[in-house]
RNA sequence: GGGAGCUUAGCUCAGCUGGUUCAGAGCAUCUGCCUUACAAGCAGAGGGUCACAGGUUCGAACCCUGUAGCUCCCACCA
C-alpha cells in the first residue's frame, strides 16, 4: 500500500449469476439445461464487481446475517460461473446490506478485505495472477493472459453463457503506482514485517513530552496520531539494489535470521544434522530503504561497529534535523525510534520542517511532470546566491513554497545592492588628517545603534526557528538602513566634479559595518558575502568569513533610535514636498523648524541638511510667511515658496491630517473614559493610551497652528 | 470514512501572550527621476469588511461555536 496514489476512475461494475446448490448437490454448468432451469427458477444469487477475472479466485459468496434476502441461503453453495468451483455462501457483518446487491464474491487472493474474510471463515485461497500481471497456473483459464485482456474476454464468455445480469457505469478509485502509473492490485506474497507496536512507544512520549521538538509544532498532532495508529512496517523489497534480508532458508523450509551465512549454518543445522554450507540460500528480497535510513544518526558517526566511539558520544545527539514533512513519517519517526531502541537515546532535539517545493501551480515538483526548474541553468542566471536566497525567500517553516523565478531574480538583485555598496566605499579616498564631522559622528552611532538592534532581533529569530522572518530582518537592514540611509549619510560631496575625501574614523567605522553585515549575509549568500569579506581588507591566511565570530551586541540606544525616527520623518516630508511641487532634487531649499523638540532636531541637523539637499535648516519661533508647511509628531516645519502657493490644496491636506489625528485622539479617548477598561487593562497599556492622549494632544495643537496661519 | 491544517492587499505570506495608528512585509502596480555605487537602481503613492455568521471580553485578525471553500496525511467500499 505505500507509493501507491488511488484515483477515480470510470469503471463498469458486473453483475454475476451464481447458481447456488445444496451442500451435496453437484451441476456441472456445461449442462445448458440444469443451468437454464436453474437461473429461470431463481436459484442464483447476484454479486457484483468490477473486475470480473478475480472470479477465478472466488472461493466464497458472503451475505450480511441479519439480511432477509438471503437468509435461506444458509448452509448452501454457489457454483462459480464459467470456474464450475463449488463454494460456500458465508454470513458476516462485514458486508453492507445497501451496497450492490448485498452480497460480495471473495477472493481472499486479490483483496485485502477478502483476504481477512477468507481467513475468518476459513476459505481457500487461490493466487490466480502471476507477478507480472498474467493469469497463473492456479487460474486454470486464460492462462498467460493479461488480466486486463481477460477482464474483457471473460465478460464475452460470461455473458455467452447467460451469467451477466447487468452492467453499469461506475466510478471507483483504483490504485497506480507513484513511479510507473501500473495499476496496483493486490497479490498474496511473502514479506517481511516489523512489529511497530513496541518499539515506536519511547518515539510517541518523547516528542509529546517535548524532549524532541518539532518546528512548527503543528506537526505534533499529525505525528501522534500517525504514531498511535502505526502499522506493523513491511520491510522487505523485490529489488536487486539494497542490502539483502539476512536470512537463511534450509531445503526444508526452515529459516533463520542471522549475521552471517556461517552463524546461519549453524542455526539450521542444530534441527537439521546433515545440512551442508550450499544447501542453505539467502533471501533475495532487500530492506525498505527507511529501514537502513532510519540508522543514519547513528551509523554516520560510526556508532554500530563503534558503539563507545569518540564521534558518537561527543555528536549524538545532534541538535537540529532539517527535512521536509512529508518524509516526516518515513524517516524522522523511524530515526527516532531507532534512536531509543539502539541507543536508548533521541537522535536529535530539534527537527525543522521545511516546506514542499511547489511550481507556481501548487504541484509537487517531480521528475515525471518535468516541472522543476534546472539548478545549474538558474545559478548561471542568477547566480549561486541569488538563487539561495530566492528559495529561501519562498520558504516560510512547514509551509509549502511556491517556486517563482522571480525569487531568484530578487535574489540577484540583492548580490547586485551589496556589490555595489561595496564599490562606492571602495572607491573613496581616505584623509587621515581630515576630522570627522559633526553629521558623520551621528550616522556612524545610529548605525552602530541600529545594527545592534537588528542583530539582537535577528539572533531572537534564529532562536525561534523563524527563518524567514530573519532573513527579511538582514535584507532590510542592507538595503534600507545600511544603503538607503547610513551610506547616503556619510557619502562624500563631490566639489568640481571631484569627490572629497572621508575621513578616517567613518571610514573604518563603516568597513567595520560593512563586515558586521556580511556575517550577518553569510548564511543566507555565502559566495558574495566571503568575497568581498576579503576583499574589503587584506586579510591574513585562515581570516574567513566562515569562521569570522558573529556580531556581538550591546546595550541599545533607544533615544538615538528614536531621534533617527524624527528625522527620518522630516526627510521623507521633504521629498514628498519636492516631488509634489516639482522642486527638483539638485535645487537647494531651506527649512524652519518651528518646535519644543530642539535637542533631536539639533543632532541630525547635518544629515537632514543633507539627504535634503537643504542650503539651511533654521528654528524659528515664528511661523514663515508664503512657505510650504508639514508637521512632524509635534513639530510645525516650514519650506519657503517663491512661487504662487495653491493655500487651498495646503489647507486641504492639512485638514486631512488633522481629521485623522482626531480620529485617532477619539479612539484613545474611548478607552481612557471606559471606567471597565481603566479598572482591567495592565498598566503599562494604560500608560501607553495616556501617552497616546498626550502626543495626539500636542500634534493637533501643531496642526491647528500651521492650518491657521494659512 | 479517520486525522491535521488553511482562508489577511493583485500574488506569496508575516502577524508570538487579545492591547501602539494593528491591519503589515516582499513582490507586482502607478507616478516622478539617466541625482557621479547601483535603471538589476533612486524617491514617492495607491491598494484589504482579516472567508461568512454568531458568541466571550472594557477591548478580537488573534479565544469559543457554527457554516462555506481549499490543502495535506492515513485508510478505503464489492
Amino acid at each position: 500500500d505505500e507509493e501507491v496514489i488511488h484515483k477515480e476512475v470510470n469503471s463498469k461494475l458486473y453483475y454475476l449469476k451464481y447458481i447456488i446448490v445444496d451442500k451435496d448437490e453437484n451441476i456441472d454448468l456445461n449442462d445448458e439445461a440444469t443451468v437454464n432451469r436453474k437461473l429461470s427458477t431463481g436459484n442464483f444469487i447476484t454479486v457484483a464487481t468490477v473486475r470480473p477475472e478475480t472470479i477465478l479466485g472466488d472461493t466464497g459468496v458472503c451475505v450480511h446475517p441479519d439480511d432477509e434476502r438471503y437468509k435461506k441461503l444458509k448452509g448452501k453453495f454457489a457454483v462459480i460461473p464459467f470456474v464450475n468451483r463449488k463454494v460456500p455462501i458465508i454470513f458476516d457483518d462485514y458486508i453492507m446490506m445497501e451496497f450492490g446487491t448485498g452480497a460480495l464474491k471473495v477472493t481472499p487472493a486479490h483483496d485485502i478485505n477478502d483476504y481477512n474474510l477468507g481467513i475468518k471463515h476459513n476459505l481457500a485461497v487461490i493466487d490466480t495472477l502471476n507477478p507480472n500481471g498474467t493469469m497463473s497456473e492456479a487460474a486454470g483459464f486464460y492462462i498467460g493472459k493479461d488480466r486486463f485482456e481477460v477482464r474483457k474476454q471473460i465478460v464475452k464468455d460470461l455473458e455467452a453463457k447467460g451469467h451477466i445480469a447487468k452492467v453499469e457505469d461506475y466510478k471507483n478509485k483504483v490504485g497506480y503506482s507513484e513511479r510507473t502509473n501500473a495499476v496496483i492490485e493486490p497479490r498474496l506474497s511473502m514479506q517481511w514485517f516489523l512489529k511497530m507496536q513496541d518499539i515506536s512507544k519511547p518515539a510517541l512520549d518523547n516528542v509529546l513530552n517535548g524532549n524532541i521538538k518539532l518546528i512548527p509544532d503543528k506537526f505534533i498532532n499529525t505525528y501522534k496520531h500517525w504514531m498511535e495508529n502505526v502499522h506493523d512496517w513491511c520491510i522487505s523489497r523485490q529489488l536487486w539494489w539494497g542490502q539483502r534480508i539476512p536470512a537463511w532458508y534450509d531445503d526444508k523450509g526452515n529459516f533463520v535470521v542471522a549475521k552471517t551465512k556461517e552463524e546461519a549454518l549453524k542455526k539450521l543445522a542444530i534441527g537439521n544434522k546433515q545440512l551442508a554450507n550450499e544447501k542453505i540460500k539467502q533471501d533475495e528480497d532487500v530492506l525498505d530503504t527507511w529501514f537502513s535510513s532510519w540508522l543514519w544518526p547513528i551509523s554516520v558517526f560510526d556508532g554500530f561497529k563503534n558503539p563507545d566511539g569518540k564521534d558518537i558520544n561527543y555528536y549524538y545527539p545532534t541538535n537540529d534535523l532539517i527535512t521536509a514533512p512529508e518524509i516526516l513519517f518515513f524517516w524522522v519517526a523511524r530515526m527516532i525510534i531507532a534512536g531509543y531502541e539502539y541507543r536508548q537515546e533521541k537522535p536529535f532535539t530539534n527537527v525543522y520542517l521545511t516546506g514542499i517545493v511547489r511550481d507556481k501551480q501548487g504541484r509537487k515538483m517531480s521528475k515525471s511532470l518535468g516541472n522543476s526548474p534546472d539548478p545549474i541553468e538558474l545559478i548561471e542566471k542568477y547566480g549561486a546566491d541569488g538563487v539561495r536566497l530566492g528559495m529561501l525567500m519562498c520558504s516560510p517553516a512547514g509551509n509549502d513554497l511556491l517556486f517563482d523565478e522571480s525569487y531568484c531574480e530578487q535574489g540577484r538583485n540583492f548580490s547586485n545592492k551589496i556589490w555595489n555598496a561595496f564599490r562606492l566605499v571602495k572607491g573613496w579616498s581616505v584623509d587621515a588628517k581630515l576630522e570627522q564631522s559633526n553629521g558623520n559622528k551621528i550616522a556612524v552611532e545610529w548605525f552602530d545603534a541600529r545594527l545592534n538592534k537588528q542583530v539582537k532581533l535577528i539572533d531572537d529569530l534564529y532562536d525561534k526557528y523563524r527563518m524567514s522572518e530573519m532573513l527579511m530582518t538582514v535584507y532590510k537592514l542592507v538595503w534600507d538602513d545600511f544603503c538607503a540611509w547610513y551610506l547616503e549619510m556619510i557619502k562624500p560631496d563631490f566639489v568640481d566634479g571631484n569627490p572629497l575625501p572621508i575621513d578616517k574614523k567613518t571610514y573604518e567605522a563603516t568597513v567595520q559595518s560593512f563586515e558586521s553585515i556580511l556575517k550577518l549575509m553569510h548564511p543566507i549568500m555565502p559566495f558574495i558575502s566571503e568575497e568581498l569579506w576579503h576583499l574589503l581588507r587584506d586579510r591574513k591566511e585562515g581570516d574567513d568569513i566562515i569562521i569570522a565570530t558573529w556580531h556581538q551586541t550591546s546595550a541599545i540606544n533607544n533615544s538615538l533610535l528614536h531621534k533617527f525616527e524624527l528625522a527620518s520623518n522630516v526627510v521623507t516630508e521633504v521629498r514628498n514636498i519636492r516631488k509634489s511641487k516639482n522642486i527638483s532634487p539638485k535645487e537647494k531649499i531651506s527649512l524652519f523648524q518651528k518646535g519644543a523638540d530642539g535637542e533631536s532636531k539639533s543632532l541630525f541637523d547635518d544629515i537632514i541638511i543633507k539627504l535634503c539637499n537643504l542650503d539651511k535648516l533654521n528654528t524659528t519661533k515664528e511661523k514663515v510667511e508664503n512657505a510650504i508647511s508639514f508637521v512632524v509628531k509635534q513639530n510645525e516645519y516650514f519650506i519657503p515658496f517663491n512661487n504662487s502657493i495653491d493655500i487651498n490644496a495646503e489647507k486641504e491636506r492639512l485638514q486631512k491630517e488633522l481629521d485623522y489625528t482626531q480620529g485617532f485622539l477619539k479612539s484613545v479617548m474611548v478607552k481612557l473614559s471606559n471606567e471597565r477598561f481603566v479598572a482591567n487593562a495592565k498598566p503599562e497599556i494604560l500608560a501607553n493610551e495616556n501617552k497616546k492622549k498626550a502626543d495626539a494632544e500636542a500634534r493637533i495643537k501643531a496642526i491647528e497652528e500651521v492650518l491657521a496661519s494659512l
